[in-house]
DNA sequence: ACTACAGTTGACGTTAACGTCAAGGTAAGC
DNA sequence: GCTTACCTTGACGTTAACGTCAACTGTAGT
């Protein structure tokens, strides 16, 4: 038996709010069981859930964590949109292995200008 | 001399429009020099606008990029806003540096999730 | 039965980051 | 002097990703 969530169980633990994980369902990123009317969530939605968020992080689009996860289920779909959708996450990894660079950089330039910024508190206080 | 640049000319090295550029203006991201009433660029600009669309890559707000650029010239402001800005960006370092485990993780994920697909495609070939 | 609380579905509001005109100014070439 | 091409400033439109609010329903405790 895997564990089974309330809506507002896992808004807590990914401190967002219920609105937004039923906005991630309207856009067909997540599919909850129901209990009656109420959405129960089981341990492949948190998945979901953790992927979605750990992909806004990195500026991804809910499109895109949603091309992901799809792929993460590969049993639905013809061949046709099986192929397209690999295209689609190759492209995307090599955006991603991209950003990595672009990452690194935007690091070393933020401890240049900080010791910039630094030197420069360090020369008023020399007044 | 250092170079010179129109609009359009940073438009289309950057494939951005014109109106892209001038919205930067507007939110104080940019404050190019006038001829006139034409709008001129110099080597400074382009790299603020450079580190613009790396942020944007990276996902960061124009907000953040703002923060950023300000500190590539502290010679403005006084030390309180000056050690703001160091607290800012110190801040903004330690999200990206988490954002590079992130990112590794997720190429991760992809290459996995790519195998897992491209095996349901292999499976449907040996039909 | 009554209250309290968590859940539900709409519907409309909001913000960031531009896009898309409209209506004109200016400089270069013919 | 006319056209062409690029520039300008508004002003309004658009999309993604939710927030907010209203008006319920269902359930557990007292």
């Amino acid at each position: 038996m895997s564990k089974q969530y309330t809506i507002s169980d896992l808004a807590s633990e990914f401190d967002i709010t219920t609105r937004t994980i039923r906005f991630y369902e309207e856009k067909d990123l997540l599919c909850p069981e129901r209990q009656g009317t109420k959405r129960l969530y089981n341990q492949a939605d948190r998945v979901k859930l953790r992927l979605i968020i750990r992909g806004k992080r990195l500026g991804l689009t809910l499109e895109e964590s949603k091309l992901i996860i799809d792929m993460y289920d590969p049993s639905g779909g013809n061949e046709q949109q099986l192929q397209a959708l690999i295209n689609q996450v190759r492209h995307k990894r090599a955006q991603l292995q991209e950003q990595l660079i672009d990452l690194k950089n935007m690091i070393d330039d933020l401890n240049n200008a900080e010791q910039n910024c630094v030197a420069e508190l360090d020369k008023r206080a020399a007044s």
